[in-house]
DNA sequence: CTGAAAGCGCTAACAT
DNA sequence: ATGTTAGCGCTTTCAG
């Protein structure tokens, strides 16, 4: 690829004014319209024309505008799709199934990494209302007033990743956090263990900071278990908050303090692994860990780590099926799918029964 | 939010039909281009008629079609991100960071993750041109030929990601892999290994696959060691990889069996750890791993992996970011930027020199 | 300060 | 089988 480098690639393409398909049809000695045929191949062309045209395309270089076709049809085969963080396991996961079951039906994602700010939601939100893109999925952190209205009066389908909005008349692909928490936790107290530490997070997160606080409360009083204040360690997402949390539920006074600790993240079971490793405590021999969501690292931890398995790749892919469902206009009702989970028993919860 | 359950919150929206420009002009008394003015806020609008107008707009919920916009003014504010594998550390970071920088400076990112498939690369960056992007953002598996035209024939500002394209006269923006690979593989012939394993990708991936086995091999060379073929594995990108290369070493005829393996991921480096301790082989000190990336949890891992840093999300930003220059018609020249690296010694990797 | 007119690049009746 | 015409919804001279 030996060229000028006095020229950047850019500049020398920009050369090159771009084609439009009149300029197509003057050259190839006919209408516009009838390039329009060959280029959508509808009605009826000659062949030794569509030839002709077709020649003249390839010698050009000619690529029609994607911004015309669809201002004329007004569909622009975009879909808005709004993340909290690109950058987490869940997340890159949930957008990859997103972009391969969008792409398989030929629809392009167009992506708003909201940074965990619900203000960013909406405004993503908003533009892909002026973008007027076909469809939108949206994993909110907080589904606020404003977001919701501004994806009702968005005029286009909307589905809702992670929590259910069905009430407010949204199809929905939720899991079932709370349900979740519940077993690995009864995991945790069929193994013998009653001290049981939450290391969670702030509460406005719906899924993560209330449903699966919720779930290991529900089955602590299942057991009849009430946990004190001292049990219970909130932050953020964080390693380091995994961390933070270990050493503030190992700090327990004696009698109260926990055997097994539920981290309401992978993330954060591991950076608690981690403290508690420097801390020279044995996972599992003094204390147990448990996650949730068993992200790729989990099975291969040292120890390995016991959680409950999400598919959030999956989860992306019934989220976009359903939605390219709604633009093929089939009605699909207004109701939350709940992805299947699985507990993953491996090596970071030790049973206390075998040794009492 | 009690609502009309009997109705989908998009149908609710469809009934409603979108307004434009003309409509709104009509309702507020003026001409359309008036309603234009206030929208772009260019030139004169009497206060009293802009306050109407603005009043005619909060009512409807008027919102300007950008497709129309972008036909007109011939610009999308949109550009158009090629990526490998949304849902890898490396990837997620990279796009995170070129999220970011892309929505200070006013433009949207739309996605095309190719799963590896260079023809998918090559598809999306003509979905790009059709959709009339502003600009192109490429981190590619194999900057094939095709590939290479098509960047060059879209016309619009190009960057390009992890491989070194200035010679075909784009910009782009690297990582040093050879130099670091060489740098961590020195760290373990001055921590005294002479018998270093290599667990790396097939060669086809020009930057992990090549680059990185190369700096491997010239930092042997320089210390007068030839390793042999019992020394490196070559897989995939996956944990297992990197199990099943910890396999393969560990079975070389015990004169030369490694004591320290370099894996070219820290993904594979945990793999390979993984399978150590399965195989009750102490990491460090019968086996030292060694990784590179330094993805987050490598330093919380047990033991904490001694690997390379490379600043993902810096390397987004700094692409956008030069994107974005190019974007506002500053002259780039078609260079290659270099991203700095960094050592991370933890504890992987044994001092055979203290114990001799 | 505001309106009329032209047109961005394409498609889709409607003619022929 | 092909061309003509009339826009899609907006912006932007150019007049007034």
């Amino acid at each position: 690829m030996a060229r000028d480098e006095s020229t950047t690639a850019t500049e020398r393409a920009a050369r090159r004014a771009t084609l439009t398909i009149r300029e197509v049809a003057a050259r190839a000695g006919v209408s516009a319209s009838t390039v329009s045929r060959v280029l959508n191949d509808s009605g009826y062309v000659r062949a030794e024309v569509r030839a002709r045209i077709e020649r003249v395309i390839a010698e050009t270089g000619y690529v029609p505008s994607g911004i015309a076709t669809n201002l004329k049809r007004s569909t622009s085969t975009m879909v808005g799709v709004v993340i909290p963080r690109i950058n987490s396991f869940a997340s890159s996961e949930i957008t990859a199934g997103i972009s391969a079951t969008l792409a398989e039906a030929g629809y392009i994602p167009i992506l708003g990494s909201s940074a965990n700010r619900p203000e960013n939601e909406l405004a993503y939100v908003e533009t892909f209302r002026r973008q007027r893109v076909d469809g939108v999925l949206i994993l909110a952190t907080q589904l606020t007033g404003p977001l919701l209205a501004s994806l009702t009066e968005i005029g286009v389908p909307v589905v809702v990743i992670g929590q259910d909005a069905s009430a407010s008349g949204f199809a929905s692909v939720i899991q079932d956090e709370r349900r979740a928490t519940r077993q690995i936790t009864d995991l945790l107290i069929r193994s013998g263990h009653r001290r049981i530490g939450l290391i969670g997070v702030a509460e406005w997160d719906i899924q993560v900071g209330c449903e699966r606080k919720g779930g290991y409360v529900e089955a602590l009083a299942a057991a009849g278990i009430a946990p004190p204040p001292s049990w219970i360690a909130l932050g953020g997402f964080d390693l380091r908050d995994g961390a933070a949390g270990a050493d503030r539920l190992v700090a327990a006074p004696e009698p109260e303090r926990p055997t097994a600790i539920l981290a309401v993240t992978d993330r954060l079971a591991i950076g608690a692994v981690s403290r508690l490793v420097d801390l020279r405590i044995d996972v599992p021999r003094e204390v147990s860990v448990a996650g949730i969501g068993d992200i790729d690292v989990a099975a291969v931890y040292n120890p390995k780590l016991t959680t409950v398995r999400f598919d959030y790749f999956g989860t992306g892919t019934v989220a976009a099926r359903t939605l390219v469902a709604m633009l093929r206009g089939e009605r699909i009702a207004p109701a939350a799918q709940v992805m299947p989970f699985e507990l993953r028993v491996r090596d970071s919860v030790a049973d206390r029964k075998a040794r009492a």
